[in-house]
This record gives structure tokens, C-alpha cells and sequence, in this order.
DNA sequence: TTTGAAATTGCAATCGATTGCGTAATTTTT
DNA sequence: AAAAATTACGCAATCGATTGCAATTTCAAA
């Protein structure tokens, strides 16, 4: 075989003079073909370099053992990690990934669902972008009959199966120990409040503030401050107020914290002593900058084995209630040299 | 349409009382088929929500239009960012792109690529884990019939297309750096030679030297040090020596470089003044350590997407000589601080 | 009005594997 | 050894879309 058509089963069934349906059979390990048989098949396929036509299959199953990915960014540490995450547990399984990037773009990420329903995937796992706050595309899959997963990122109004972070109690928990550690006028660099993770946080970071009868202070809470660069931006302006904080609450990333750093480095301002900072996610870097960083690991690996491992438990589900499940993971505060205001960590 | 069938091209037929074949030719904006009715057909594809089974319509066509990509770890930042590369390229042209990590074992990647076979996928893109020499497994992609794209780390005795750096060129440029900022006795943290990527960057480190005219010292080179536990330790080795280096080229990674950054920190070795250390990757850490890494860059987004380009290229050629291309792309030395001997970047 | 070419549409096979149903072959049971 | 029960295998339809070829319709030129 070189370039030649591929082996079919047909090849093999006229080679060893018989049915096509039997080394299907065969091949699908059935117990409804002799042993000796089977065995033969199994040889002849061998020689034949027989390789089974997938597409084939899958029309005839009516399913494609295909699990389809859609993130804003591949290339994001979280990302790449959830979605690790995800092709190992799948791997065994014999299911394969399709996966696509939505660059933060909502029509792309539309185009990129409509794509994959396209494809026949069993299963979306989808973080939504960050524009954007029409979900019919969604609500589409559903009516597919495509499973359809959520994580980090989530839709909330649409009842799917779930997979988020605790964001709120992690947030409340990061500013705790903010207060707790010594500081008074706390600051919050914000997301794009049309995704509910930045909502949530916002909430955990004023929960945390009523809980130790902290005032609320609007002049401390810089919206949209979600990249390096605008976290750098927000919190120029932070550190120029008349008053300003003496710690900021990077809630929507370590890349926002980062800019953050450098901003008071740049104003020789002490990080930890005279401002603490805080990010989120626990990216890499965050361990190795200097001061480190104080930040919230999310389990990232581990959240993309459990998005499988609940496609897969769902999966042999009769359709009892279809409850749609929500499973929340508790991320963990991790506590480096930027919050260490007295020197204590 | 709710929980029912997906709705076929029957059903439009079926609706219009007109046949499959039209609707199919309409569909795909074929110019045997009359305006109107064209019209008609779409307006209905549309209200019955129809979604073409790629499954069926590739099974037909006899491709898939898909690529499966092979890499030791996604969510490892090169390898991430490769992806993100193709996928971008790809996606443009309606391909949709597999993904599985051999997670660096060769028995994993060898079912890795069979499942990609079986998947029918068009073409398959890879970079070798780093155990194992036996390459039968790309042979059989190429027997198969299915394009095959290496990149980065490849199997060079395989004849086939190939995306890489221009490793020994970097590597010469970065060990030349180091000798024109003054340093004299450089070591090298070496990778998995059976690795060509690392054979190379061995050769350029010997290259450099040789031009310079200075002599190779065998205990300045240390084997196998390719994460950042294993370049500490190899730090921890070199800089016990007698007469000890006064640079590291961690050839491996900036993983590695990061190690040796915290033994010479550890040990209150002084970087640049003390020790030069240079990295390779440009992982976005390493502009933030202190004192940031000089590395190289290996334009791995540019990489993913020259890939996806060779291939789309490749596959108008008619079968005229089949030379196998290689395209060498040509990575950049990025100084920083830890390499500024005398305070000159 | 007739004729011929061009434009549309239908028919039926095909891609490769799977599976329900029926029949033939084999084994087990009396 | 005959009847009953398995077991093994073949037949043919099916999954949904595509496409070469044939048939029909349309339209303009003669």
C-alpha cells in the first residue's frame, strides 16, 4: 500500500471470502463471530495495514467521539491548562479534541460553535469571550442535542452543566487577608462586569470589606483594568489620588498585578511595606517576581479533568431530571512577599 | 426542533418537493442550480435550522479537513503558542485542528498518531517527544498517504516538510554575546542529544568558542539539564568547581536559566557582575526575573502559522518532485540585564 | 412553429462501516 | 438419531452528502 486507496473492509472480506458485516464484527470485537475467524480478520487486517475509516463509523454510530473546545486564547496559561486537562482525561477514553480560539471576539466564537456543531462533536466545552452577551449560539448547541459544558467563564442565565470557580469566596478570602494583614484603604482593579467571574469577585471583595466594617470607597474601584497595561494605567491614577490606597486587589489577573509592580517600582512606592498587592490565577511568573506575588490559584488542570469527567458522568444519564449541574471548584489563596506588609507572610 | 433528528438535506428536499441532489448543489453554491430555487433553498436550510454533517459530507469528498497536531505538553508555552499559530492560520480556511500531547513518552505519541490516522486527518503536525529514536510510526503517516509536518524538534533522518530554528546559528549568537560582554569560562546546560534541536545548540556553543579561541572545557558542560530542577542542579555542580565559570548558557530553556538564577542567588553569586546567564525560549517570565534573562525568541506564534502556510502551499503542488521542503527560521537574541558583565546592555 | 442549445433538476451510485433480521451451520439436549 | 437451541454468517438497509449522467424544461434563434 503507497499511494493506493486505503484498505477497506470490503479488502478484507474478499481476500478471506466473506461478508463485509462479519470482519466489522470482528473488528468491533463481537461475540457474534467465530474465534478462528475473528483471529484471521485480525491477522489480515494487520497485513493489510487496515486502518478504520472514522468518518465512516461515526455516521453510521451517529456520534463522532469528539469533544469540542472553544477559548478565548489558547496561549493563556489558564487555558492551556484547563484544556491539558481535558485531552488527558479524554485521551483514554478514545475521544479526540477539536480546538478553537475565540480571541476574545463574540463573532468569532459564534462562528467558531457553529463550526463545531458542524463537526457532529458529542460534547462543548466552552469559556465564553469577554464581548458580548447574547448566548443563542448557545442556547443553539443545546438544541442540537449537543452537550454543552461551561467553565470558568460562564453564562449564567443558560442551565448547563458547570464548572467554575469559587470566585467570590476566593476574592472575599484575598481581601481578608489583605485587611488582615494591615491594610486599610484597599483597592480593586476590576474586569468587564458583563462576565460573571468579575462580578463575583467584586462581590467577595465587598463582602470582605462590610464583614470588617470597611467603607466602600468608589474612588478606589477602577473598572476594566484587566490587562498589564490597564492595570498599569488604573493604577497610576490609584496612586496619584490625594489619598491614595495602600494596597490593590488586582481581581482579574497576575498580568494586572504585574503592571501594578512595575507602575510602584516605577513611582518608588515599597511593595510590600507601603502598598500590598494581590493578582489572580497563579500564572507562572507570579512566584518569581520580586517581590512575588500574592495570588489565587485555580486548579487549572485540575478543572479541565473535571469538565471531562463530567461529560463522561452525564453522559450514560437517562434523561431523568437533567438537572443542570454545577460543579464549583474552591480555589486557594496563595500567600507570597507583596501582602507581607509587617515582614509576616 | 428540539429533541428530534437534525434536520438533513432530505428534509428540505422533502419540504420543497424537489430532490436531495438540488439541495446539496445549492448548498454549495454550485451554478447548476437556478437562482430562485437557490434562494428558496437557503431561506428553508435556514429555517430549519439546518447544519451540515461534515461527517457525511467529508466521508463523500474524502478528506476531512482536518489537521492533527502532536506536541510533548500544551500547555507549555512554545508549544501553546505554535498551536495558536496554526490554529489561527488554519481556521481561516474552514480546517479544524486535533490536538493531543505525547506528554514527552514515545509509546504515547506512537498511539497518538495511529488515532490521528484512524481520524483520517489530512495532514499531521508534530514535534517528537524527546525518548525514543525509532520513527517508524511517521513513516507509516507518510505511507498512509497524509502529509506530514515536523517542527521545532524533529526526526531529520524522515524526508518530510520541515518548520525549525536556526538552533546552532542562536545558539552561536548568544555564546558570542556572552564572550563579547567579557566573560571567559562559559558553561553549557545541555539537553536530550538524541534531540537534533539540542545537537545544534551544542554545535553553535563549540562554533562560538572555536571562533573566539577558546578552548573547550569537558566539565564546563553539563548533560541532560533540561528543567529548571535539573539546571539547578547542574548550577549547584559548576559553581562548586574549582575554578568555576563565569557564565551559563542554559541551552535548554529558560526554565533552566531560572534555575540557575536561584542557585546564584542562593549562593550570593552575583548576577551579571559574577556570573552571566542566558537563556532560551523568551518565556514570558523572563523579562520580569531579576535581573531579567537574556534568551532568544524563537517566534513561535510565527512558527505555528509558517507551518499551517506550508501546508496549504504544499498541498496545490502536484506531485512533481517531492523534495522535501525545510524552512529554517531565524530566531533573535534578546539582551537583558543578565548578561551585562559591565553594566552595558 | 420548430429546432437546438443551454440551463435545471432528477436518478442512482458512492464514500466505508454498522446492524437488525433471517438463514444456514453447528452444537447441545433428550 | 431427531429435535431444540445456539452460534456463525450473509443480506440489505442505513447514516447524510455528493456527483456523473440522464432527463426534462426553458429560451432563443431559425
Amino acid at each position: 500500500m503507497k499511494k493506493g486507496k486505503r484498505t477497506t473492509i470490503y479488502d478484507i472480506a474478499a481476500k478471506l471470502g466473506i461478508t463485509a458485516s462479519s470482519v466489522s464484527r470482528a473488528l468491533n470485537n463481537s461475540n457474534q463471530v467465530n474465534e478462528k475467524t475473528k483471529e484471521l480478520i485480525m491477522k489480515t487486517a494487520d497485513e493489510l495495514n487496515y486502518k478504520r475509516n472514522i468518518l465512516a463509523s461515526n455516521l453510521r454510530k451517529g456520534h463522532s467521539k469528539t469533544i469540542g473546545v472553544v477559548v478565548p486564547r489558547i496561549n493563556q496559561n489558564f487555558f492551556a491548562n484547563v484544556i491539558a486537562g481535558i485531552e488527558e482525561a479524554t485521551y483514554q477514553k478514545g475521544y479526540n479534541l477539536i480546538i478553537c480560539q475565540s480571541g476574545e471576539s463574540h463573532d468569532k466564537e459564534i462562528q467558531c460553535v457553529n463550526t463545531l456543531i458542524n463537526q457532529d462533536v458529542d460534547c462543548i466545552v466552552i469559556s465564553v469571550s469577554a464581548d458580548g452577551s447574547d448566548y443563542q449560539h448557545l442556547q443553539n448547541v443545546i438544541d442540537h442535542g449537543i452537550q454543552l459544558i461551561q467553565f470558568d467563564r460562564v453564562a449564567e442565565e443558560l442551565e448547563t452543566l458547570k464548572v467554575i470557580n469559587d470566585n467570590e469566596q476566593a476574592s472575599y478570602e484575598a481581601v481578608s487577608h489583605l485587611i488582615e494583614s494591615g491594610y486599610k484603604r484597599i483597592a480593586l482593579l476590576e474586569g468587564p462586569q458583563n462576565l460573571s467571574i468579575f462580578k463575583q469577585r467584586k462581590v467577595g471583595y465587598l463582602r470582605a470589606l462590610k464583614a470588617y466594617n470597611i467603607g466602600v470607597i468608589d474612588e478606589l474601584i477602577v473598572e476594566n483594568a484587566w490587562t498589564k497595561e490597564l492595570g498599569a494605567e488604573g493604577t497610576r491614577k490609584l496612586l496619584s489620588l490625594p489619598q491614595p490606597p495602600d494596597a490593590i486587589f488586582a481581581s482579574t489577573s497576575d498580568f494586572s498585578a504585574l503592571g501594578v509592580l512595575e507602575v510602584a517600582n516605577a513611582m518608588r512606592i515599597k511593595v510590600p511595606a507601603e502598598l500590598g498587592v494581590c493578582g489572580y490565577a497563579n500564572e507562572s511568573f507570579s512566584e518569581i517576581t520580586s517581590p512575588s506575588i500574592t495570588t489565587i490559584d485555580q486548579f487549572s488542570i485540575y478543572m479541565g479533568q473535571t469538565v471531562a469527567n463530567l461529560y463522561f458522568q452525564e453522559k450514560g444519564n437517562t434523561d431523568t431530571a437533567t438537572k443542570p449541574k454545577i460543579i464549583s471548584i474552591k480555589p486557594e489563596l496563595i500567600i507570597r512577599a507583596s501582602t507581607a506588609k509587617n515582614g509576616k507572610s
